[in-house]
RNA sequence: GCGCCUGUAGCUCAGUAGGAUAGAGCAACGGCCUUCUAAGCCGUGUGCCAAGGGUUCGAAUCCCCUCAGGCGCACCA
């Protein structure tokens, strides 16, 4: 346990003494007990904790919170607990200031759980699925896939401390109309290449990199396809381009620094039969109607504002239907506890209808949530452009890593919530300028680092570590923050936003530059060194940690 | 028309289950390197928290409504 958590449960306790003893006094009286609530308030001057239980009370028991809040006070036993002063202040808050002895508790964890710390327990013995990106096996990641990426694969690291076993995964839609139109314009760009005139699909994939997989599968296979039925070849060169890309999207995700646990395929649905068998689910439960020679979903039972077509009148299942199959393959075939998708904010209308659907079968939709998170704008000379794949004018995201570097790109997309929109600025962000935030946190850590090296040789290991050295404002702001870390990581999780992760790792290297500036480690009292030392090898233990969730690396030289 | 997201300093954004005097970064200006990395630190100014109403001891935060921007509302994925 955590000594913030220690902290918090002894005031807790303190505090629900001192409210039993007043009661049991007869100075008031309530009907029912109230939850403790303890902050840390903003100034330091209130204290390190506060609370409001003074002011919720007046109500209950007629009383002034003023006076609630001295009665309780009188009756508060502090003994044995870091727990200094307790004082009242502006309408009725408890405020707690604490022994500064608490602060080197802190020191001691990090020195013992080392890369471990900020780890939790909370989640433990549960499986969490995470699914992330997703996209049409048809082309290449470019940048939209980015910031998805970056949100999933730090949330999922994000779970993963908080206890989770977590399983990062890659829905690959390999099934569906998409896949017709794919196919569809391979073979007209096949065949031009063999100087046939015909039309390029309306609405077909433009991008080179269409032609690109035509040129080296004729350079593979010559001509032996042109005298093929058109679907028997379509479907050869789907499987062949497909599977390119396959390659290709796991090698670009792998220089982003992601790596899933699992490549699901849509198709294997179908081939396993698990649309069949969840189809045959849902007529069971009454939760399906045929109209119009479709089948129908119920959605507007569990709260949408229509149903939905499950099936077709062309008998083939929607998209929709293939997603209730795959989750119902998450919970109840593999058994995860929980599933998180990340999908861009102009799929949000799913959401509730994918949960129905999920009630529908039997699954608690409490441990269902989507990430939505707002489309990225991407802005080149100061101008808006659309992205699109089709037109083959997307940004590839192994450009994008070339250019700005993979620190940066992850760093950059979790800077914001995901529900913020976002513009990326491609000229500001090729400009590779310092402005980038992620140079403040590396640079921290490379700092303490070289710091580090050179103590190493002037320290003196007969002093004994005296951590109650530190007592500079910078000291303990620096210490405070590291004690938080963890706090952090459970919020980020609760919340479902990596970014806070990110504003952490900025707010501890501003903590810890300020200190650089107004404390020496290198001084000629060898007991404050030796605690300074301490200090910033602790402070280097937790940029590297947050530095690895947020899947950036922690340079020790710049 | 219905639904979701957003609206906080000149710009980009934080703002902890409603709390005490609304915060950072960038930009502007002024300081700080004969000792550990100046990619750094310190200081100075800026706000009808989009408008209005409500709940509350207390609202940027919750509710209602209006306005503005983005995105949805397919037998597309």
């Amino acid at each position: 346990m955590y000594i913030r958590e220690k902290i918090n449960e002894q005031i807790k306790e303190i505090t629900a003494g001192a409210l039993n003893k007043s009661l049991a006094s007869g100075a008031f009286a309530i009907e029912t007990m109230p939850n403790i609530f303890l902050e840390i308030p903003r100034e330091k001057g209130h204290g390190d904790y506060s609370t409001n239980i003074a002011m919720q009370l007046p109500k209950q028991t007629r009383k002034s919170p003023r006076f609630i809040a001295e009665t309780l006070m009188a009756n508060m036993d502090t003994a044995g607990s870091y727990v200094e002063s307790v004082e009242i202040a502006g309408p009725g808050f408890i405020n707690f200031k604490l022994k500064k002895s608490w602060h080197y508790a802190v020191l001691e964890e990090i020195a013992e759980m080392k890369k471990d710390y900020g780890r939790s327990q909370k989640n433990k013995g549960k499986a969490f699925n995470l699914e992330f990106i997703s996209a049409n096996p048809t082309g290449p990641m470019h940048m939209g896939n980015a910031r998805g990426g970056a949100i999933g694969d730090i949330l999922a690291s994000v779970a993963d401390w908080t206890g989770y076993e977590v399983t990062r995964e890659f829905y690959i839609n390999d099934a569906g109309n998409q896949i017709v139109k794919f196919g569809d314009s391979l073979d007209a760009r096949y065949r031009q290449l063999f100087g046939e005139d015909i039309p390029f699909p309306e609405d077909g994939y433009q991008g080179d990199d269409i032609t690109e997989h035509m040129k080296n599968f004729i350079a593979e296979n010559g001509d032996v396809h042109r005298s093929l039925e058109p679907s028997e070849r379509k479907e050869i060169l789907i499987d062949y381009a497909l599977n390119k890309n396959l390659t290709q999207i796991k090698s670009d995700l792998a220089a982003y620094g992601i790596h899933y646990d699992v490549w699901f395929s849509e198709q294997s649905l179908y081939d396993s039969g698990a649309i069949e068998e969840t189809i045959a689910r849902l007529k069971e439960g009454g939760f399906t109607y045929e109209q119009d020679g479709a089948l129908w979903f119920k959605s507007t039972s569990f709260g949408s504002d229509k149903d939905d077509v499950i099936i077709r009148a062309n008998g083939l299942p929607t998209y929709f239907m293939g997603d209730i199959a795959y989750h119902v393959n998450k919970y109840i075939t593999r058994g995860f506890d929980r599933c998180i998708n990340v999908w861009g904010a102009d799929h949000h209308g799913h959401v509730a209808r994918l949960k129905g659907a999920l009630t529908a079968v039997g699954i608690n939709a409490d441990e269902f949530d989507v990430v939505l998170m707002q489309l990225v704008r991407l802005i080149r000379n100061g101008e808006v452009t659309r992205m699109s794949k089709r037109k083959g004018k997307a940004i590839a995201l192994t450009d994008l890593i070339d250019e700005v570097g993979v620190d940066a790109t992850r760093f950059f997309f979790n800077l914001r919530s995901p529900d913020s929109h976002f513009d990326f600025d491609l000229d500001l962000a090729m400009e590779q300028s310092s402005d980038n935030p992620v140079f403040y946190v590396q640079y921290a850590h490379a700092r303490i680092c070289s710091i580090i090296r050179q103590m190493a040789e002037e320290l003196d290991n007969t002093v004994a570590l005296d951590p109650e050295r530190l007592s500079e404002k910078e000291e303990l702001n620096l210490l405070e923050i590291l004690s938080l870390f963890s706090d952090e990581i459970l919020m980020a999780e609760e919340k479902l936003d990596p970014s806070r992760i990110t504003h952490y790792a900025i707010d501890l290297a501003s903590a810890f530059h300020s200190f650089y500036n107004a404390c020496h480690v290198r001084v000629e009292d060898k007991s404050l060194m030796k605690a300074r030392v301490a200090l910033i090898e602790a402070t280097q233990q937790v940029i590297e940690n947050a530095l690895s969730i947020l899947g950036i690396s922690a340079p020790e030289r710049m």
